[in-house]
DNA sequence: ATATTTTGGTTTATAATATAAACTACTTTA
DNA sequence: TAAAGTAGTTTATATTATAAACCAAAATAT
């Protein structure tokens, strides 16, 4: 009836994380915690689950004298999106 | 940017429910434990938290001598449903 | 008749999760 | 040079999901 969904982007600052990369290709720490007004710990907290996971890809650098987190979405995770907006179109098909 | 999910609904168990009530109207309490695939545990449990939202309401009979759950939607829980779904389009939207 | 299993659940304990608070290190500004 | 700001990370806490354990009655087997 309902396929299970991926509990790593069931979770609305990881999906708000993914749906952010896969329209901008590239995004820096700042952007993403602007835009999903979340805090910076959950936000490092979460990056680094989908870093593990394999669905982002996370850079470390310096801008001029600052440090720089620059994200990007992989492969992998644009595929785990897609199957996850699959199975969860099972869910609000609405009558 | 993103509108905030509904954490009543953003569950895969609830949104499972819920979607199956709003097709249905009614349900009995094994027939949402065999389509969502839930154990009799989990389940009750994430009715009553539903009831308690307001989102269904659950009317308890009986069939012949064997107790008898019956979960119904409320306008609320349609209402709540509709409001989530738009909130999740606006993450899920492909670019 | 009575022991065993099944049905239809509820309650409770545990494990996982999300989240913010506290912290670090460095930089800019007063 | 002290204070405040930036860019994060680590850790503690509160919430949540989930299953395990339980209960009562009914159906079935012995």
């Amino acid at each position: 009836m309902f396929s299970d969904l991926d509990p790593l982007l069931h979770s609305q600052l990881r999906l708000g994380i993914m749906s952010l990369l896969i329209s901008v290709e590239s995004a820096e720490f700042t952007f993403l915690k602007e835009k999903t007004n979340s805090t910076a710990g959950n936000l490092s907290v979460q990056l680094d689950k989908l870093s593990a996971a394999g669905y982002i890809s996370i850079e470390k650098s310096f801008k001029g004298k600052k440090p720089l987190t620059t994200c990007t979405v992989t492969k992998q995770g644009i595929k785990a999106f897609e199957e996850y907006v699959n199975a969860l179109k099972q869910y609000i098909k609405q009558p």
